[in-house]
DNA sequence: TCTTGATATGTTATACTATGACATGTATGA
DNA sequence: TCATACATGTCATAGTATAACATATCAAGA
């Protein structure tokens, strides 16, 4: 049985004060140590995806960017975005054409999405790769995986409260 | 531990000279029997994806169906494509924007897909929703899952051995 | 110092993906 | 006959993403 985190941010209320400038320490410590540069439009880019706590689309962190004074092109957007997704520091959620902070940068995951359709929370829970249900297809198959997608869309459990009331 | 379909379709060689007229038989079937109109467009958008048995673009069918004499306007490919993933005839696959013929149109399943880089096939394993990774998280989570996206990146096994040669 | 290469940011232009809104046709049943 | 539901077609537009090119910065090496 995959391993799974059994308490995925994103549909607890929790204190939200901090977390972005705590992951955006975070960020600029592991791209140090990595070699990466963690520059301003990345940073800012970052923080605009943690400050929302949801999947955004490109446009819409293209739009605050540009507000803040950086460039206003698409491909502006777009590549702080794949620097962030290629470097773990943000996921794309495909079914959405969106993307969103990373909730565990800390470690090697293969991230898995719950998305609400109703309020629109996305919430990140974290599988042990080795153990996955595409990892067990992929053996049985010897296809080599580089990269899953797995993504729930469906209703979380602070709406379905509301729906019963 | 998730069941899964041992063999899924798309990695190996198989006649594939009777498998589209099957797989168009069997869906008049299901839709007479579930009094859904199978009509022109529609089969002959199945028909399509059932004879390139991999995934293809929204616009790629729609240019098929235009020379076949149906409109040329992407609605009358989204409207068909629409139909056909409604009822289980097809799937989209969410990280390529293509579509895809349902490989295991008989029974409701949980489809995951491995999607090889290098050839751009794409095969379809079945799973047993009841017990897949995305239901367990969900169960931890409190949260209803209405549709899984289950998509895996990488190299088939018939790449793979290209490659070491 | 000068130069080269790698990386990063910005631009313009364009390509690809998807849907809204409306007109028409056809079949079913009241 | 009329109303309704559904299907197909159109035009127009919205939303997502990348190619190609110019410029700037910085580090490594001649």
């Amino acid at each position: 049985m995959p391993e799974m985190d059994p308490n995925p941010i994103g549909f607890a209320k929790h204190d939200h004060s901090h977390c972005v400038q705590d992951a955006v320490a975070a960020a600029d410590r592991m791209c140090r140590d990595a070699g990466l540069q963690l520059t301003p439009v990345r940073q800012r880019a970052l923080e605009i995806l943690l400050e929302e706590h949801r999947a955004l689309g490109a446009y819409d962190v293209l739009a605050r960017l540009s507000e803040d004074g950086f460039g206003s092109q698409p491909p502006v957007a777009y590549r702080a975005l794949d620097f962030l997704t290629k470097h773990g520091l943000a996921h794309k959620i495909e079914r959405l054409n969106a993307f969103i902070a990373c909730a565990h940068p800390e470690d090697r995951h293969t991230p898995a999405f719950l998305i609400c359709t109703s309020c629109h929370a996305v919430a990140e829970a974290e599988t042990d790769p080795s153990h996955s249900l595409m990892s067990q297809i992929a053996e049985a198959t010897g296809f080599r995986i580089s990269r899953a997608v797995l993504e729930a869309e469906g209703t979380c459990p602070n709406c379905l409260e509301k729906e019963d009331a």
